[in-house]
DNA sequence: AATGAATGAGGTTTCATTCAT
DNA sequence: AATGAATGAAACCTCATTCAT
């Protein structure tokens, strides 16, 4: 008589491990490259268990899409509750994207493939959540402008700068990265600056792209 | 007599309008969505002489890949010819890459989808292809700087921001498109701005986040 | 306490509610297109109950088809107990078969399909069932030819009118069914009978086509 | 070169040549029970081809159900075009369903089933077809009327138990018919006749029960 | 250059049945 | 007696690809 059950190959419930593979999969492959097959064979189930677990195929991507989603909203909201200062929440809602995305690799794949494909695929739940998101950042800029530290822009430019710059980083073609590296593409004119910097470089800019500037530049 | 044949169905040899079908169909579905057999019907060629043309499905993806990555250089380098100044230079960057998704609407989509699996369908050319264009990029960079107009930032990250935001936004899920309406994420605070107008945005913001600045913002 | 036990869903005891339910669904779709799956929730238990009180999908057909050949021939003989002259008997025999296809709708369905598929999922027990339905029948007709108001016919091909006609017109598709409405091909040349009078007409022909005639129609 | 193809296995079309191990698989087993591999493999083809030509398998069941009804509707039309006196006509109609029934044995178990199932994979065609021959029945009946030969009846009582009988006797399970000929129910009293007679006592009695009698039996 | 037909491999899903509790 | 979960086998169907013409 175990805690809970915890008998299984690896932790978790069934139905935990299946959507867990599932994300690994979906991300690798795409909703039509994915394979039920593979995804029972890494949940360490077998096909029948899964769908009867799950439905189909369609059902478990659209669980494993509500899962991702929400783990960025949930954790922004943990995070923005702890500050105040406008400048200081964008800080916080760009680092817990780039965060979200380095701990869930799938994310960024998924959400780049689902908007490729026009989100033919998606449930409405999606939706609701980037625009759930989009809210948090909308009030953040408001508040911004408020405070007179940022100026007037729109939320959701400012957004897909950041998912994009940020989802395509964090999910660049290993091939695509070493032939950066060679050309120094990562780097500044003689800089040496690493991956990892990546992020750091995205939230300055975003924070400086935004501010409220006394000398604009250009025409 | 016509120029090469001029008997079939639409314009162009029927091998062009093979890739011209396929990068459509690999634009809304992905490699592994895609359907053969969809692609001969859109070309108005049966399957079989779809293989006698292109061989098969992977030698045909390559051809729109490369079409596709194609087109932006070409362009670009037309454009940047004409100007001198860095910052003139890098607003025809920002603005050929969203006309070229604009007129080739499956580029963003296959480049999302590209990057979101890894680049594993890539041909070495895409590579290239991308790299070339950071080339340029790079070195609009570099003459701001040394213009004294930009600070220095990795050309990577304000690619990537550039196309992230392009690509997403000139891609954006119909549904997506109108909640955000309703929400008005579109618009700043009172604001009612288009959706045309994200273009003129990204243009703005990117140019500002780039650009050397007197006053540093925040922390 | 009640009788047996009383507290499950429905009445009776859990294996009667199970072959209740497997009556209907093997009506409505056949040996193969029922699914133990759907049994077992029309019985209000999961499968795996069911197997334990059933054994498997086959047994649970035997004897459901034993039920329902033994309700007929029951009901026969009380009803033929309480009269005497052939002709009565004929008539009660018609009618006792109509009846038992009204109260038991899953009766002549799964006897059509099972003489459809060759009987070959048949128990002996459903073949002896039949044996004795047309003993009856032969007893009757026998009687009547001594009683001089029958002339001498085969059983089997009287049995077969009655069931037949009286089987397909208890279970016409809906849909023949109002088609046939509509071209009144239920009543007469101007008539206008109803579907109800047709388990009548069964009778009045059956026992003319048997009757002795002084004039022999045709040639 | 040959006339049209003729180098395939069998004679005929592929086409064909699937439909018609499809009618005869769907008639020994039923919609449910018939396998599509089991088709393909009867009709020398394989699964791939057998889809390419059909579509699937329900659309498969409708051209089977399709043929077996225009094939009866078709040699009643040739038939009757021969006779004019009612009582005839009545017995080709009655011959005629005996003999197509004999030769397409498939089509008496296919219209069971059918009729068994609530004619729930019935295409319309199928129900206009029935209604067709309906049709031709009502008519002579009605003629027969007016010459005074047949008295009032329904026109769908009678066909039901042409139907009905023919079906069943054409296809009575063998083990059923072995214990009816032991139990000489197939004969009269002392009777000993065979089973191919059963299609004439079928018509005789048809004749009978519809014909216009002086004397009307029973109560 | 083009086509209708065919095919093998494999994909998703279903189903009767069993297991552990 | 009853259940949720699991399973192997097989069913239907799809798809990239090739063949004969």
């Amino acid at each position: 008589m175990g805690s809970t059950r915890g008998k299984r190959r690896s932790s978790g419930g069934t139905l935990a491990r299946i959507v867990r593979a599932a994300t690994v999969e979906f991300a690798e492959k795409g909703f039509d490259g994915a394979r039920v097959e593979a995804i029972a064979k890494r949940a360490g189930v077998n096909k029948a268990a899964l769908y009867y677990h799950v439905g189909n195929k369609k059902a478990l991507y659209e669980r494993v899409i509500l899962n991702v989603v929400g783990a960025a909203a949930v954790r922004l909201d943990e995070k923005l509750s702890g500050t105040s200062r406008a400048d200081e929440m964008l800080r916080t809602y760009v680092r817990v994207l780039m965060q979200t995305f380095d701990e869930h690799p799938e994310m960024p794949r998924i959400i780049m493939r689902e908007m490729a494909s026009g989100g033919s695929h998606l449930p409405e739940a999606f939706l609701k959540g980037v625009s759930g998101i989009l809210d948090r950042l909308a009030k953040i800029l408001d508040a911004g402008r408020k405070e007179g530290v940022f100026e007037e822009v729109m939320p959701l430019v400012v957004h897909l700068m950041v998912v994009g710059a940020a989802a395509i980083s964090r999910h660049m073609p290993a091939r695509l990265k070493s032939m950066l590296r060679a050309a120094s593409h990562l780097g500044g004119t003689g800089g040496e600056r690493l991956m990892g910097e990546v992020a750091g470089e995205i939230e300055r800019l975003v924070i400086k792209a935004v501010s409220a500037s006394k000398a604009r530049p250009g025409g």
